[in-house]
RNA sequence: GGCGGGUUGCCCGAGCGGCCAAUGGGAGCGGACUGUAAAUCCGUCGCGAAAGCUACAGAGGUUCGAAUCCUCUACCCGCCA
């Protein structure tokens, strides 16, 4: 059973930190440490695409595939349509079905790299849709809601936090749906397991209660923990909004530049969830943050190993070279033509004809700054930089001689907020 | 159903009929320090180069002049039934 591992799954997570609550521990060691079983992770489609907040759950699902067990990645075709009450105040806006149909597959795509779909455990994507949809009020009453009892429902952290400022039948009924997911995952996959973020635990007991009651076998369950960054801020939050996934949305750059930028207290921490780094390996990381913090070290091999498994290599290759060309300390002059094309397509290049705009004109078609008024100030400020030197002029044009290589110019917004013009 | 209170900029929250684009805090942004970190300090923070424009739930009105007064609408919140 232990191959040539010395260390099992269970103790492996438990070093990362990955178990928040479980099912009963010891049963679920027994569980996970004792041959494939089939596992199941629910991700409900509530924007177009997935963030670094899913990810916990995406690559803990992977790092149990490697271990032997049998993904099941669903989408919440179903679920996404009515809304999960946990973690709000208030009831939620229902999205249009055909924009939840949308963001389904997208979703699914999406989740499709990070497990592999070859094998004695290969993954499936399921839909709860596709049992969900076509069941009747009727059946969904006797079936599902029979085995409820509505006292318990209330008693629910998410449900009782909501009483007051009010819920409506639709996301109160959520936990049933979720619930029925796990029985029927059960039944149809024989899937025994469920996990998820931590405030799922309620919804996840209760499909865990609902398998039994209707006669499964006994199933396990465990939730991760809520990432938290040591500022209190929001994890995966960052100038711009959330960090996605999706490579339109947030650039393989910016992706990387987010791991690059983990804070000191943070990034060990973000290894053990995030990283598929031996346990060795990540001491390692962890050593060396402690001595020599300004070298960044763990935070670059983060960056790179998950920029790497969300974009592929070949993107993760180019996002740390951008890096390097930005923030080098080398003149820019001596980088190519490719390079910098290269590094500013990744900060984001926006193509000029003709003469060259003035500087506070160029910050703002390049996004940098929101408005004419933020470009001047920012340049008041001394914030605003082209090529690396300080712009102190409001008025201030590029000469031509300033292209790089004829034809580039970089621009930067404070210490880290870079973008490109090209001259065609 | 009756009575009362509320709705202000990204968020919280002040606001006397003119001196309010609107006090203060937080977030954000820039600078200094440093390491593309944290903490701290300083600055900045509707749009516009400016004149000016658009803003204080929505629509009307009173007034020389309203975020501040009146009316109606919407939503929220207390107390009584």
């Amino acid at each position: 059973m232990q191959d040539n591992r010395s260390v099992t799954l269970v103790d492996d997570m438990q070093w990362r930190g990955l178990i928040q609550d479980s099912t009963d521990p010891d049963e679920l060691r027994k569980h996970l440490d004792g041959g494939s079983i089939t596992f199941y992770v629910g991700f409900d489609p509530t924007a177009p695409s997935l963030h670094v907040g899913n990810l916990m759950q995406v690559v803990t699902a992977r790092r149990l595939q490697l271990a032997g067990h049998k993904p099941l990645l669903l989408v919440g075709g179903a679920t996404g349509q009515i809304g999960d009450p946990g973690g709000r105040s208030s009831e939620r806006q229902l999205n249009p079905r055909e924009v939840t149909a949308g963001w389904v597959l997208r979703i699914r795509d999406q989740l499709a790299p990070f497990v592999d779909y070859e094998g004695a455990n290969a993954a499936t994507l399921v839909n709860n849709l596709d049992w969900t949809g076509e069941l009747s009020v009727i059946d969904f009453l006797r079936d599902v809601g029979k085995h409820f009892p509505v006292n318990k429902m209330l008693a629910r952290d998410v449900v009782r936090n909501r009483l007051e400022s009010g819920i409506s039948f639709t996301e109160f009924s959520y936990q049933l749906l979720q619930a029925n997911d796990f029985y029927e995952l059960h039944q149809r996959h024989a899937c025994t397991l469920q996990f998820g973020g931590s405030d799922q635990w309620g919804n996840i007991t209760a499909g865990v209660d609902f398998v039994r009651r209707r006669g499964g076998g006994p199933v396990h369950a465990f939730t991760t923990p809520l990432v938290l960054k040591a500022d209190g801020t929001k994890f995966g939050k960052t100038a711009g909004g959330a960090t996605w996934l999706d490579p339109t949305m947030t650039s393989p750059y910016a992706f990387y530049q987010f791991w690059v930028n983990a804070d000191d207290r943070d990034v060990s921490k973000y290894l053990r969830y995030f990283s598929f780094k031996p346990r060795e390996e990540i001491e390692e990381l962890e050593k060396a943050t402690a001595e020599r913090p300004q070298a960044r070290l763990a935070q670059r091999e983060l960056a790179y190993e998950i920029t790497a498994l969300v974009h592929g290599e070949d993107e993760a290759k180019q996002a740390v070279t951008a890096s390097q060309a930005l923030f080098g300390r080398g003149s820019l002059a001596e980088l190519s033509a490719d390079t910098l094309r290269a590094a500013l397509s990744e900060a984001g290049l926006m193509e000029v004809r003709g003469e060259l705009p003035p500087v506070t004109a160029l910050l703002q078609q390049t996004g940098l700054v929101k408005s004419g008024g933020e470009a001047r100030r920012t340049i008041a400020e001394g914030g605003a930089y082209v090529n690396n030197e300080r712009v102190t002029d409001p008025e201030a044009t590029v000469p031509e001689t300033a292209l790089l290589q004829g034809r580039f110019l970089v621009l930067r917004k404070g210490k880290r907020t870079f973008a490109g013009v090209e001259r065609v």
